[in-house]
DNA sequence: CGTGTTTGACCAGCGC
DNA sequence: GCGCTGGTCAAACACG
């Protein structure tokens, strides 16, 4: 490497991520420029980071994938691997491609990793996570191109069911600081 | 001690 | 049926 900089992606939010609205009380101030129609899962969606030099277009597609039959996120079933284990599910998968020296995104969510597997033409092994909380099954794979092994391809499969915890940590005073300036009006 | 990683084994799907 | 490959499990291990 010739001293080149490898930009390293600030958090994102892509669109499989749980709409924010939820966990969300957004009331802003009555008398504020503040748009109440935003779409801030739109607008923190894949789409509108389309375009940063280190990332490509994500590629959301429907198919179906093997999926834990009846799995509410309950640990401790050493029978899941037989019999209905897999049952063919709808499950919505997207795929990033980031130029970064760094395997991992920060995207906000907790990921622990379950496996990893050297995967056929390639060079670079094929690693397996899971979202930690405990009623989420979103999964991710990590792996970086044969042709080019500075772009770390993440495949997230599944929609998470619950708040970005990184996201509310860093809104959260944000919030109690626009709470706090509006009650000066 | 709780949480996350590593790694070998196991299983299912698929092509031949 | 067999072998290959991808995906997952789970025990052992590391770390703060």
């Amino acid at each position: 490497m010739d001293g080149q900089e490898i930009s390293t992606p600030p958090p994102l939010r892509p669109p499989f991520l749980p709409p924010l609205s939820t966990p969300f009380l957004f009331t802003p101030p009555s008398d504020t420029q503040i748009i109440p129609d935003i779409d801030w899962v739109c607008l923190l969606s894949a789409q509108s980071f389309v375009g940063a030099d280190h990332q490509s277009k994500p590629k959301p597609v429907l198919e179906t994938c093997p999926l834990m039959a009846g799995n509410g996120g309950e640990h401790g079933n050493k029978d899941k691997r037989k019999g209905s284990r897999f049952e063919k599910t709808i499950r919505p998968r997207f795929e990033f491609q980031t130029r970064s020296g760094e395997d991992i995104l920060d995207d906000g969510y907790r990921w622990r990793k379950y496996g990893q597997k050297a995967v056929r033409n390639s060079n670079h092994p094929r690693s397996y996570y899971r979202c930690t909380h405990h009623t989420c099954n979103v999964k991710k794979q990590v792996q970086r191109l044969a042709k080019d092994s500075s772009i770390v391809v993440t495949t997230y499969q599944g929609i998470h069911n619950h708040p970005c915890e990184k996201l509310m940590e860093t809104l959260t005073p944000l919030l109690k600081q626009m709470q706090f300036l509006s009650s000066f009006h």
